[in-house]
DNA sequence: CGCGGCTATATCTATTTTTATATAGTTCTC
DNA sequence: GAGAACTATATAAAAATAGATATAGCCGCG
């Protein structure tokens, strides 16, 4: 329920076609909103006949025929109205997920679980790490992210080593 | 793309109904999977297709009739397979895309939506901190979620005092 | 005795998201 | 000059998710 809103956001800086807004989405808003062209483009159109943007038709330069998008005074009042109200509390996490279920596999086999999703995270972090470094509250956002990255890195890395220091601590410790 | 395994890990404890799993999801994995029945009961019905669970339909007793799910030595190995695989990294973050586009907000709006912020992560952790606590690995994912939020409302704090310090304060720094 | 709340299953619709595919010109590289 | 990579838009199909509604018996409360 998010998406037209990230779109108005990033048009906020500047006009741009559903391709630039697809870049700008991977290479500043990683971890924060990600979309792919066959979400971005209907989307694109929906805001437009919503009268949240404006469209302009470029003359094919360097290529085919570029559809370049602006936000009008109506979509900046949409996105103030949407950074005020509530989020919603995210219920799905792909990882906590995986590790609320390590209690059925036998003791043995939980370490290399445990170290194979702390290296996924770190795969992850690195590329975090290596992107271009956004501005303003874009650049807090990715500082966040990469916190909660290493902060999660830590959490499975103190896992391991309770698992192994008794292999029954883990459900043993009820502190 | 994990709803699947999240019931066959819950199956794992216990056999259950539709109902009892939604409920457990509730009340034992809030922040790490939830979903409705109206998406609980067609995943079941996939997954008895698939026979990694088998259905008892047991007869009306206090009630309508209940249909009891089991785990199948099937299903045991598709989630251990599951728990061996990959993470992808989640690419959306309701708070962090708040945030990341507080920079369109005059300086003097951006407490006041920082805050609300904060305060919608507030009654989150305190529904989280009042459920009741669960054995195991469970437990770790549900500290984890904790903290995690708890880490999300230092970082909303810092952001107020900050941009509170000087106005122009997060936009400048560059540390 | 009626009312609300709980247990329990199920469907319908709508929206969101993902994955794959098609097209086509341009620019860069070997 | 061939092929790869980049710019650019778009649709189709499938899967996941959310939200609402329908049914129906049971239980406790006042």
């Amino acid at each position: 329920m998010s998406l037209p809103h990230i779109l108005l956001g990033l048009l906020c800086d500047q006009p741009r076609t559903g391709y630039d807004l697809e870049r700008a989405m991977r290479e500043e808003l990683d971890h924060v909103w990600r979309a792919e062209f066959s979400q971005i483009y209907p989307a694109l159109a929906r805001l437009r006949r919503a009268g949240q943007v404006h469209l302009k038709v470029l003359g094919p330069r360097g290529g085919p025929r570029r559809n370049l998008y602006r936000v009008t005074a109506a979509g900046r009042r949409e996105l103030r109205s949407w950074l005020a109200a509530p989020v919603q509390p995210r219920s799905k996490d792909p990882l906590l997920a995986r590790v609320a279920f390590l209690d059925i596999l036998p003791q043995g086999e939980r370490r290399a679980a445990l170290l194979a999703l702390d290296r996924s995270l770190g795969e992850d972090l690195r590329r975090l790490r290596s992107a271009p470094a956004p501005a303003g509250f874009r650049l807090e956002a990715r500082r966040r992210a990469i916190d909660r990255l290493e902060a999660g890195r830590r959490w499975l890395q103190a896992l391991v080593h309770e698992s192994a220091a008794s292999p029954t601590a883990v459900a043993a410790k009820k502190k």
